[in-house]
DNA sequence: ATGACGGCTATCAGCCGA
């Protein structure tokens, strides 16, 4: 099974290289974040028959998740359980919940596509948010696999978060500045690998940013940032196989600043392309 | 070229993003 993580930034303005990719990269489940419409607006056609079903959570023009998948998708989840939601003008626990958090399982493996918050700056509400966000998240991986601990669980999605200094190139973004790199951001990520995640990518992929941003010819130096992550159980890291960043996927005519990062799963089930061609 | 930001709507200005 090969899944990837895609930040799209709106899925509707550029559906036909978000298909395409998955299509020629041979995705079974791909996972998308910042799809920017409600599930009517979602442009389903050109994935349905490119052989995609897909599980949309979107409540407006922000935000927004969704999981595109040839495989059968059971139990799917919007939101997980603890999130907290934002909204100015309102405080803490009565603040509606946003779309950022949708699931499914999908071959025995509970995938979640996350849109961690962006932060916004250091003494935003928006950063406080972001903060309580992911603790929310850790105490429901805690939870998760405290109920099973065998459960092969990934996260993936854009954690705004980029957790080495090798992971910012960004000149914009300075740890005491801005989001992204101060401490607290850092150890909530760290907090999340000690729930029992790991990053299941940098290991074979050690170098590389996965978002670059439109302004100040940020691709063509290479000063990016690597935000976006797919961090697995124990049980889920077992199984990988291989993993990459979809560089190329930032080029051409209208990219998303984000680009995929792709993982390969080794399932017992799963060995059509590993067969011999004997039906010819 | 990988080249100077782009997407959205209560749109032609303002918000959001990282």
């Amino acid at each position: 099974m090969r899944i990837a993580t895609w930040n799209v930034n709106s899925v509707r303005a550029r559906v036909e290289r978000v298909v395409a990719f998955a299509e020629r990269a041979g995705i079974d489940v791909l996972l998308m974040q910042e799809i920017k419409c409600k599930p009517e607006q979602f442009p389903f056609a050109p994935f349905e028959d490119a052989g995609y079903a897909v599980e949309v959570h979107g409540l407006n023009q922000w935000n927004g998740v969704a999981i595109a998948s040839r495989l059968p998708m059971e139990d799917v989840e919007r939101s997980f359980p603890g999130m907290p939601g934002f909204k100015k003008g309102y405080d803490g626990d009565d603040a509606p919940l946003e779309a950022r958090a949708i699931s499914a399982l999908i071959d025995g493996v509970r995938l979640w596509s996350l849109y961690v918050p962006n932060g916004r700056a250091l003494d935003d509400p928006h950063y406080a948010y972001k903060l309580t966000f992911l603790e929310a998240l850790r105490q429901y991986v805690v939870d998760t696999l405290a109920a099973d601990p065998d459960l092969p669980l990934a996260l993936t999605g854009d954690f705004n978060i980029a957790p080495t200094d090798a992971d910012n190139g960004d000149p914009s973004i300075v740890e005491g500045v801005t989001t992204h790199v101060s401490p607290a951001e850092r150890a909530a990520f760290q907090a999340l690998l000690d729930a029992g995640l790991s990053d299941v990518v940098r290991p074979i992929v050690p170098e590389g940013f996965t978002f670059w941003d439109y302004k100040q010819l940020r691709f063509p130096r290479d000063e990016g940032l690597r935000i976006d992550f797919i961090l697995g159980s124990a049980g889920f890291a077992d199984v990988v196989e291989g993993a990459s960043i979809e560089r190329d996927e930032r080029k051409g005519e209208g990219p998303s600043d984000h680009v995929p990062v792709v993982v390969d799963l080794s399932l017992e089930e799963e060995d059509e392309d590993d067969l011999p061609m004997i039906f010819g």
